[in-house]
DNA sequence: TCAACTTTGTGCAAGCGTTCACAAGCGGTA
DNA sequence: TACCGCTTGTGAACGCTTGCACAAAGTTGA
């Protein structure tokens, strides 16, 4: 086992000074969750966030085996973690686990689901039905996770009513509209480049305020919008990088052409 | 203008205490690459290359529009960071900036290239050839920056043969000397996540060093090789983190109601 | 009941990455 | 040539994240 990163792995980008709405932690509280809850999940590093979301996943797959309680030596293991590191995630979640025996499987995914967030259905549009739209249509992981596909949109006239993976698409110009009576409240852009901002625009103005961005562009929006982009372009970049890192480290190491042009080193 | 994250922001997940492999700088330089090219290469941190990625996207689309001097001001706004950031990021590479004046688009296209070892092409494979298979497949955003798909494969005996976005569909099983053969340096898993290890494994033995993972598991790889990971249940769950931390804000801020479930809220 | 063993939860220190702030350097102008 | 204004490049401070190491707390078995 070694290196594995990518996806969310929680450094903010924020442009200018703008600082996380320093709301303050008063007020009478009115909320399903509980004071203490809302508070600590304040304080949830973003790193921590995107590795919950893994545990969730591995633990919901221990669930499935039927397996009741689990250490967090195993569960580090099979998210690919740090044992220290994951008792320290979850402890800002709060301590659910018992010392000695280790984290009830169940008890754990309630509460990371309720960190989350997922206890409420989030109703998700999908922008832009080419390929990738196709795709993220039809992808069985969103509706199962508690992300229900609930409206998708082109700004081809041809598509409009067809039906993809049972959802019939709307015309661009109706996002207003649909999003509003449809409560979607991500967005995800799979669109060509050229019209990633002007659809995100469209989707701010229907009270969209989460957008996943396929688009290789940097979208503009507005303070209270939250953006996150996958951008494959860039993660294969990456990927080229590590491939000439690992060619000049052998080209320097090793003496005189091996490592160079495809033949495989292994340091 | 607002938070703008997610992709490879370069927070590093190493289990165990892995350390990144440190050669010791000696030996005779013998690659394509200067010596102190490679001596910086080594040294720029992870959330910095994904970033120069973006700045070169930025930057390609400044020279179609004829621009051929930038600021840091400029080119940070456009890549939605902070400038001061950006000058480090691009110090990582060297001082080919002008005071006074700016940088040369051209030339830091051209750096930031080699950087990132876009000088060279890198073939991909695309393993698993369901909907997102397909759209991978067609994507034309791969070949045009240097990646061209170079070889497709499901372990679907109907799919072998068949051309998908131009290239015919190998079985899962040729993996091996058709990768040698094409010489791919990056595989892309698209499969279920069952099959996601078994694949990773034939890949990696296939000699393959770089993967990216769109499939939710956990891969375990050895030391040299290079995982990054897509998941878009991941990335969904970070954005309904946000949505529920919105949520609860609101309704610790506002008085009594307003703002829980689905009323728009804007600080 | 007590001791031995296991595993959590966390204070603390080290390491990275980001941001600030300013000296150094370059082009333009008189 | 000397000055002025602008922009880069970077040392240093700051803050977040990680990893270590250990006390606290629970279980098991005699």
């Amino acid at each position: 086992m070694a290196a594995q990163r990518g996806e969310g792995d929680g450094v903010v980008t924020r442009p200018q000074g703008t600082s996380p709405a320093g709301t303050s932690p008063q007020g009478t509280t009115n909320s399903e969750a509980p004071a203490d809850v809302r508070e600590r999940a304040r304080a949830i590093p973003e790193a921590a966030v995107a590795r919950l979301a893994v545990y969730l996943r591995v633990l919901s797959g221990m669930v499935e085996q039927g397996v009741t309680t689990i250490s967090s030596e195993e569960l580090a293991g099979a998210a690919g973690v740090n044992s220290a590191k994951l008792r320290k995630d979850l402890s800002y979640i709060g301590s659910y686990g018992t010392r000695g025996v280790g984290y009830d499987v169940e008890v754990l995914v309630s509460h990371i689901e309720r960190i989350l967030g997922l206890t409420r259905k989030h109703s998700v549009a999908v922008v832009g039905i080419g390929n990738l739209g196709h795709a993220l249509a039809n992808y069985g992981g969103f509706p199962s996770r508690g992300f229900p596909v609930a409206a998708l949109f082109d700004i081809d006239p041809d598509l409009t009513g067809v039906p993809v993976g049972g959802i019939p698409v709307d015309h661009i110009d109706d996002i207003t509209t649909v999003c509003a009576e449809r409560e979607v409240s991500i967005g995800v852009i799979a669109t060509p480049p050229q019209a990633a901002q002007a659809v995100c625009d469209r989707l701010v103005s229907a009270g969209v305020q989460c957008i996943l961005n396929f688009a290789p562009v940097v979208l503009q929006v507005p303070d209270y919008v939250e953006v996150r982009k996958v951008d494959l372009a860039v993660e294969m970049q990456i990927l080229s990088f590590h491939v000439a890192r690992r060619a000049d480290e052998a080209a320097g190491d090793v003496v005189n052409g091996i490592g160079v042009d495809g033949v495989v080193i292994r340091p």
